[in-house]
DNA sequence: TGGGGTTCAAAGGGTTCA
DNA sequence: TGAACCCTTTGAACCCCA
């Protein structure tokens, strides 16, 4: 980063404070990326998952919010055994339709996660899709 | 929320309490939209769906005032609650859980209506969702 | 010194009950 | 129905180690 250039948050367009989870995000970012990656989030976009995320509007699609995360390259440090696509025993079995509903979910987004929170399906079948990497590879 | 501004109820003109559902209203309104949208709630006017939403007139017309509540832009944020029951005959059909997909799928959102526009279900069985959110994102 | 984790006051969604 | 209350999420400030 170029001394004097603007740091701007990758993900928002906030003023960014530095590196974190490998891109140049803000501090509101930043703990939402830690949070997301810490616990079993699902969260669905009440729109057509496509919002656009600003410093304004940041807070009010946490699933869009994340998928930006994720789209641009935003990843835990990757010495825990990563980087393997999201599966889980429920959603193989099932097959794609079943478990992505291509089309409806976004990536990290699955029916499983709100089978699970419904008390349908075992939390152990969870699926963790924060943990993965871009399909592309690491960005940047 | 500049400081010192006056929190006005965006939909009925009452003194508001902060942003509830992503709008600034009083804790009437709030209330009010939560509890229709939590609930399979159908309202009709008793007039001609025009009525003026005031803090003495708001009780009058739930019709009115939920539409005013729409129209104003509150809804469910992004993770999951409850939304209305299926009530088209393929979710019927699936039961609640395959319809819903509760936590899933926003208020107004079922999976017939994706599996429609996949071409997996005939057009006739969408629902028509009076919750849906506008297609282009967050509003504002 | 950079970046991950922690802290905690504020914001906002849900619940209660008169 | 809505005022009062409780609980979770957010993000600015801070701590700590490599
Ligand atoms: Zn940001
Ligand atoms: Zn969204
Ligand atoms: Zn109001
Ligand atoms: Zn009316």
């Amino acid at each position: 980063m170029p001394e004097g250039e603007e740091k701007i948050c990758t993900v928002c367009g906030d003023r960014a404070t530095g590196y974190h989870f490998h891109v140049m995000t803000c501090e509101g970012c930043k703990g939402f990326f830690r949070r997301s990656i810490s616990k079993d989030v699902c969260f669905t976009c009440p729109f057509t998952r496509n919002c656009t995320i600003t410093k304004a509007k940041r807070r009010q699609c946490q699933a869009c919010r994340l998928q930006k995360c994720l789209a641009v390259g935003m990843r835990k440090d990757s010495k825990s055994g990563l980087g393997s696509p999201p599966s889980c025993s429920w959603c193989l079995a099932q097959g794609r339709l079943a478990g992505e509903v291509q089309g409806l979910l976004s990536p990290g987004e699955y029916l499983c996660c709100s089978l699970v929170s419904l008390g349908v399906l075992p939390t152990g079948l969870r699926h963790l899709p924060l943990m993965n990497s871009p399909a592309g590879g690491i960005p940047g």
